[in-house]
DNA sequence: TTTT
DNA sequence: TTTT
């Protein structure tokens, strides 16, 4: 009945754009999320959560994400489950409507590893949100 | 650096309630939580969400909750892996520290399932808000 | 950057519907939600929240809620201000774009204060949530 | 029953630090947050959303935000109302209980107002989670 | 102006 | 009273 989850974490490698065979654009990565406390031994872990965007939202992520950088992610957790060598692999993934990458690209990083304009990053994600004004 | 998920669905099954070797209460429970569309074919499809509650709170979990019961859940998502057949296993779980029952056990129920009371309850839940990692 | 509210209480009065003078519905109300926890004195206090909500799910509020009715909300805080008598006043409310009624209209009450049916208000629903499939 | 509201945006100015007659610290700040979405006219607005810290909390936010800092905010939604000149005057406040620092102190910033030490901030984070009344 |  |  509702379902809403809101992370804000690193990414740990290069999102991933691909395409189903009908052409609609996916892009996946993975955000590290420091857990807010310390282990008995004093060690602080993290969890690594799956995130899948779509569309207009999957093109941006692909082109302004990067490994590394800051992130806020808003959508609803989705579960699934295949079959892998007569075994059921159970899967958990976010489903994100709404992402802010809180990193601007600086000009070296865009240069080295083909980071997304520095301009223009606002505008594009004003159309992202598939929250209507009203 | 932040993480949270908020979720209303019902539960699949009654609670389990176990204790950790040092004599931790520990309550888990799936939350089946409907998806906000249909699938085109015209179905309805549904997400199912691993919730793990701890001490205190674990106990009013398995007191009040059972199979069934619409239920809303706070947490943190909290992934973690371990091998089975030399395989890695990922689990992905909310830690929940803030449940709420939303629908009141009924005299009927109650006495067929073992439900737990019907009055007090709301102050039993004061005490339920829980911010802490276990 | 982002902006996202969840909250679960109960209307203080039935709602209203209003229409813009080009035809748009806006349905508001209040939410009465309690603190979790008690003052030193021992009293719960209660926090009043505005909702609005507009178009299709406006109309569906208008149907389907009514005074004390338990509802879920998720949407996102906005404020805005006007002069009264040489005075400005400011206002915080919470434009919702998804309305879980968490509570079945029953018979009697349905009869009494003309709540919404019963039946075929989960289907309705599907529509209310803003959120796309992908 | 629920109330938690997330936030990220940019402080409208320096945050305030007081304290109560008994001592207890009290941060107070202001998040602008753009709408995400443009008006018919092609503008962007903004709400205004005030911010309430107490305790450790408090003094963390009063050493390390400042005006214009991006800021990532969860919390409850309080309201309560004072009488002013005869009138009612109603307050919408967020109560904190987490508060993320997404923007590094760089050193120009630093010197030229104070802003808190850029080395150390994020092990003083761990201690800022708090779901305490106030 | 407030709900159970 | 408002931020980039």
């Amino acid at each position: 009945m509702l379902n809403r989850s809101i992370l804000i974490g690193r990414l740990t490698r290069d999102p991933e754009l691909r395409y189903t065979p009908s052409g609609v654009a996916t892009c996946t990565f993975t955000l590290a999320v420091d857990r807010p406390f310390k282990t008995q031994l004093g060690e602080r872990e993290t969890d690594f959560i799956n995130i899948v965007t779509w569309r207009q939202l999957a093109e941006t992520c692909s082109n302004y994400l990067r490994k590394g950088r800051l992130t806020a992610v808003e959508g609803r957790i989705q579960t699934r489950n295949y079959d892998k060598d007569g075994r059921k692999i159970y899967v958990t993934e976010i489903m994100a409507d709404n992402v802010r990458f809180l990193e601007h690209t600086n000009a070296r990083e865009a240069e080295e590893n083909g980071g997304g304009p520095i301009k223009g990053e606002e505008n594009e994600l004003d159309f992202l949100n598939d929250d209507l004004p009203f």
